[in-house]
DNA sequence: CGAATCCATTGACGTTCGTCAATGGGTCTG
DNA sequence: CAGACCCATTGACGAACGTCAATGGATTCG
């Protein structure tokens, strides 16, 4: 493996390429997914071709109802899914007006 | 919006997908870079042409240096990063042998 | 109306996380 | 050797996180 030359005391360009701001916000998808809870209701949502109802979840995944809530809140402040209510159901989905960026690496994944 | 229609008090078949061990997998990776300095150090290290001594990061970052370190620990750990030290230097570059799944994640950020 | 169903919110608890100051271990130079 | 430089580890602290039990709101059925 080829190292850089490198002198002592002469520590170092910024090798900051990416905008502060860009940073920010991808990090922000990755801590909604980065839960092995929101990811697999994340990638479900992803492949789903209907809404599907918190009942779902909360009958697939061995966590209370209130945490099933709790973290698919967690998705929705993130942008990554919106909710439609109708009579005893919420039904969420993916958000349809997913930024490019955000579907690419939603995409990446499984 | 095209709802599926539910019957009261029959929730719910699962609608797991993915294997939990591959879900755990993938967790471990989005929660490497799910912190803002470890994604830009993860980024900066996807497109540098030569491995990176920790001097560079700790001068371009605004954070201290055993910070720099801890966060470069947890990219290791995670596998993403490995490191070659050099006289006082540590270099670090993206591990060279990293999963598809993972360089695909890497590749659709920024 | 009264009961049942589905869901969100609140409050609490232990755990993990990001950060720093202090310290120590290597490595090079004078 | 003595000092300067680079880096990792330790210990500590507040903040954020994941989880649950309890509660309340909304809707539907009998």
């Amino acid at each position: 493996m080829v190292l850089p030359e490198r002198e002592r005391g002469v520590c170092c360009p910024p090798t900051l390429k990416a905008r502060p701001e860009k940073i920010e916000q991808t990090t922000e998808i990755l801590k909604a997914l980065a839960d092995p809870t929101r990811l697999q209701m994340a990638l479900s949502l992803r492949d789903a071709k209907e809404p599907v109802c918190i009942c779902d979840f909360t009958a697939s995944f061995d966590i209370s109802q209130p945490t099933v809530s709790h973290h698919m809140s967690k998705l929705r402040e993130a942008g990554l899914v919106d909710v439609t209510k109708r009579g005893i159901w919420s039904f969420y989905r993916l958000a349809p007006d997913l930024p490019p960026a955000t579907r690419r690496i939603l995409d990446a994944i499984g």
